[in-house]
DNA sequence: CCGATGTGAAACCTTAAGGTTTCATAATTT
DNA sequence: AAATTATGAAACCTTAAGGTTTCACATCGG
């Protein structure tokens, strides 16, 4: 399970891919995005308790997904879309398969030396 | 924990999200895009075992990433790029946040009627 | 027909992920 | 000062995720 490299001293920071696994999580990004919020007013949108919303925040901030600013009492989470740019670039690898007509072309070169067995 | 939804008779199928989430499932999906490749072949560049293996294969192929193929005693896997297709989406919805010009006026705009209490 | 190959299914194990409840602490109000 | 409000930390529970090993089967090569 696990993939968790702890790296003796680094960032055991999370993965954005991970961050963003789960469904929650991306409702809470997209919250956040266009204001910063309170984790009581956050969580009055979810069915789950406060503490629970309070963890996925967490997360979320370690992923570098969202920053965290204390105002009196509350701290107010907000979306930071950087770490975004990382599944972009992941993304970007693979919109060469997307055209279909240079997939077309690429099955019929490979198969020209190995057609069926 | 489990967010499936499964939903009387409809596709249990496993999220995009969460199939990618896995590196070992991310490193597969690298290997099956140039070519169709058989089990045995694939999971001799993983440490795990042959069945661990397997395993990510069919979870991303109920996500609809790869395609299989059998071929006399062997199963032949490919990469379906299509579902990547919902991620773009999702991820373009964060492509306004990512111009700092249009985040920074917004951000003013904001602050206008509530500053920093 | 027989032994070697290629795979998937089952049963099981360990651990982390997602939740909950309870408790402690700090800032706000009255 | 006392009561209230906002949160995070701890301790715990349940379950699914990622692995392993063992077993059954179908296909290939002789």
């Amino acid at each position: 399970m696990g993939q968790a490299k702890p790296t003796p001293d680094a960032k055991p920071a999370i993965d954005v891919f991970q961050a963003i696994a789960d469904p929650s999580r991306r409702k809470l990004l997209e919250m956040l995005g266009d204001e910063e919020m309170p984790v009581t007013t956050i969580s009055s949108h979810f069915s789950m308790s406060r503490t629970a919303v309070s963890k996925h925040l967490r997360i979320l901030t370690d992923a570098g997904l969202l920053t965290e600013r204390k105002v009196g009492r509350e701290t107010r989470y907000r979306l930071e879309p950087a770490p975004l740019q990382e599944l972009k670039r992941w993304l970007a690898y693979y919109d060469r398969f997307w055209d279909n007509k240079m997939l077309a072309l690429q099955r019929y070169v490979e198969s020209s030396d190995d057609h069926e067995e």
